[in-house]
DNA sequence: GGTTCTCGTTCCGAAAATCA
DNA sequence: TGATTTTCGGAACGAGAACC
């Protein structure tokens, strides 16, 4: 003969007398009138099928079956405990997972410095980085692979909304101990002859930073085309040639080279991308504000 | 929109426990 | 010992959701 289907309000009465010995002091604890509870009991018992508590002079006493079946349902309780406890921990931000994509002009430097913040802020919290091109990073966090992608580029797509971060505009580097290295701020006019070191012709950076030049009717001597910001970077300091390069990057180059503000301003804006089709996740929207907060800073400072 | 079901309420009475 | 309090549960009913 098959049980009909037991339910939580029912065992919740039921645990509710067991701990509290009266249906009443039950009824209190759930704070629902004594007779509800009367009535889960009475349903309770007509669902399991044998008595729970004998009625004596009054008062309920626990039958044998009820003992056992209490034992097996404070074992279940416990684990509704580490549920409620788990929901808490998701809401408090100290448990899940967070998965981020970044366009190699940030996942090498700036994802990581902000990766490694928001880690010790929320400890609990897993988090995976991968570096893609623009593109593969829309596609990822399109198709619910990543929670966030941070991209150099403007990749429109249906399935996710772009944020553009502002205050975006190129700085040049130079070898350290250059000529112009002594500089606080640099013209097309200054790289008139100048070995240079850009993106390749399918990069909207390199159009913009071509376009500027041309507007100022300055040559350049073009020497060596790559597609990283870091790769350029590397050309300059091993003294290459000097470069327009995204903020982000001159910032964590500073070391290598010597990075100079450069007008007129070589917009190159960076975007952070998230899933237009469903709720963006408390911890993904966090990050973001973290990421948001980072990014001002390293291009305000650079 | 009407019906049914679920889950809750209030009201009330019966029985047991408690207290002066 | 009688009055009062506590406890349990039945009856009637309401609100809201699900279903047809």
């Amino acid at each position: 003969m098959e049980m009909s289907e037991l339910k939580i309000r029912q065992i919740e009465a039921f645990r509710a007398v067991m701990l509290r010995h009266t249906v009443t002091r039950a009824a209190e604890s759930l704070h629902i009138s004594q007779p509800a509870v009367s009535r889960l009991i009475a349903d309770l018992e007509s669902r399991v099928g044998f008595v729970l508590f004998e009625r004596q002079q009054g008062r309920l006493a626990p039958t044998a079956e009820a003992r056992v079946l209490f034992e097996e349902v404070e074992r279940a309780f416990v684990g509704l405990d580490r549920i409620t406890q788990a929901a808490h921990q998701i809401r408090a931000m100290r448990r899940g997972s967070l998965r981020v994509a970044g366009s190699p002009a940030v996942a090498l430097d700036l994802l990581p410095a902000v990766i490694a913040r928001f880690v010790e802020q929320h400890p609990g919290i897993d988090v995976s980085l991968l570096a893609h091109s623009a593109t593969t990073v829309v596609d990822k966090v399109a198709s619910g692979q990543c929670d966030v992608g941070l991209t150099a580029e403007a990749i429109p797509h249906p399935a996710v909304k772009s944020e553009r971060l502002p205050n975006a505009v190129m700085r040049c580097i130079v070898p350290r101990g250059h000529r112009l290295a002594r500089r606080a701020s640099l013209s097309p006019y200054d790289l008139r002859g100048e070995p240079f070191v850009s993106f390749p012709h399918s990069f909207d950076a390199r159009a913009a930073i071509d376009r500027v030049f041309v507007e100022a009717g300055v040559t350049r001597n073009l020497v060596i085309e790559a597609q990283l910001s870091q790769a350029i970077v590397a050309l300059v300091a091993n003294r290459a040639g000097v470069a327009l390069i995204d903020p982000v990057t001159a910032a964590y180059a500073r070391q290598r080279v010597a990075v100079k503000r450069f007008a007129p301003a070589v917009h190159d804006h960076f975007y952070i991308v998230t899933n237009a089709s469903r709720p963006v996740p408390v911890v993904a929207d966090a990050f973001c504000d973290a990421v948001r907060e980072a990014f001002g800073r390293v291009v305000a400072e650079v």
